[in-house]
DNA sequence: CCGTATTTGTCCGTATGTATG
DNA sequence: ACATACATACGGACAAATACG
């Protein structure tokens, strides 16, 4: 009957649902609400206020902290605790040229390795885009989009290449001015989509590559132009 | 006078020098014992026992082993703990056709913004190894070829893809059967090193991206031989 | 610059659930 | 089915570092 009925909505569901374990939780939540903006790049991580407004104790909260630690996602600072990372310009550019190569790598697997279908696919969420990007429904492409490389990568059959693409974005989503897709870029966007998409068609991997790469590279100048 | 005069050895350590924190000497401890074979791939880490063979709490040792679970050195399995990973072939050809990208843009940077004295000290780190290779100096040839790699990787001087390399270099210790840098082939490995420094001297990205590429993709070559 | 409050880093005891033989 | 071992998590405690007035 103490504070343990009013505050235990995060530990509740590890009685309902499948046990997933505390920590694991504690990690949905941080990135949730760094996601969501409730966490802001530079802020600190109160493990005390936190543990008790999601209803756990501290050890979970650090645990999960050092996992995102180590993810890109805080940055720890010697007894003054952990932070949301902030990502510069600098920082940022470094991610995407990182990204580009992986980016790259990807499209060369997917002409060796990814069947007509997943192709086929791929073709489709251009299709769409194009349909959202001629109404400007910008939250319906950026949606696509992101299923749109999420898809190529995972194409590519390569979990090391998918991992580590996954966490270059989360953290280029940290950059402190956080420019989404551009308005006025979505048809240029797309048209580079296509490219790409038709050279894994006509299985020209270094087509392919190379139209990725310069979709990422392109991608970087279009972040920097608009802030 | 209990045990803990004769047990904390660590815990010493942080009263001595600077205060590292206990989370981070947990962090030096476990990789060390993977490097020295003291913990074998596949093996469970148990975590009374270390914390207290290392003179410290379980605490420590949790946060340290989510750590090294992001870092991919450690394998979580809920409620049965932590497992040194095990990275098997398929797992490590995936691994070095990511380090292949890799380090294939490390050479485009190091060509756009690498100085010239940088690239000379590569170069005389290849006419080091010449030397251990002609001697059948193994040991020698690891070390060197260790340093050049990293040299290589810093002279790119993009951190996100430092980091993201030697996070792939040390998944890739952790092969079930690790073969080393092979006997019969050093000289064949260095006259590619060669072949990638030439390159660089010549600022000519595009040859030294495809040396270094093919170079990593050899030495996959040479490890599966070596199986 | 000092005293106080806050927070991290760490330890310990304990309870609970899950996997294993 | 049972007992054991262990991971998971909690809660309280305290020193030390840091932030604050």
């Amino acid at each position: 009957m103490t504070a343990s009925q009013t505050t235990n909505s995060a530990a509740q569901q590890i009685n309902q649902r499948r046990a997933k374990t505390i920590t694991s939780i504690a990690v949905d939540a941080i990135e949730d609400m760094i996601v969501t903006g409730e966490l802001l790049a530079g802020d600190r991580i109160n493990e005390s206020t936190l543990a008790e407004s999601l209803g756990i104790s501290r050890g979970p909260i650090r645990e999960a902290c050092r996992s995102l630690e180590q993810a890109g996602l805080l940055t720890s600072k010697t007894n003054r605790g952990m932070y949301v990372r902030e990502v510069t310009l600098d920082e940022a550019r470094e991610l995407y040229e990182l990204r580009g190569a992986i980016a790259g790598l990807a499209a060369e697997l997917i002409v060796r390795r990814a069947g007509d279908d997943e192709i086929v696919s791929l073709e489709r969420l251009v299709d769409q885009m194009q349909v959202a990007a001629e109404e400007s429904s910008t939250a319906q492409y950026y949606k696509l989009n992101l299923q749109f490389h999420d898809d190529l990568v995972r194409a590519a059959r390569n979990n090391a290449l998918e991992d580590t693409y996954h966490k270059i974005v989360n953290q280029l989503h940290l950059l402190r001015r956080r420019g989404l897709v551009q308005e006025g870029n979505l048809l240029i966007s797309n048209a580079e989509h296509r490219r790409v998409v038709t050279a894994l068609a006509n299985r020209d991997a270094a087509a392919a590559s190379a139209a990725l790469r310069e979709h990422v590279a392109n991608g970087l100048t279009r972040l920097i132009a608009s802030l």
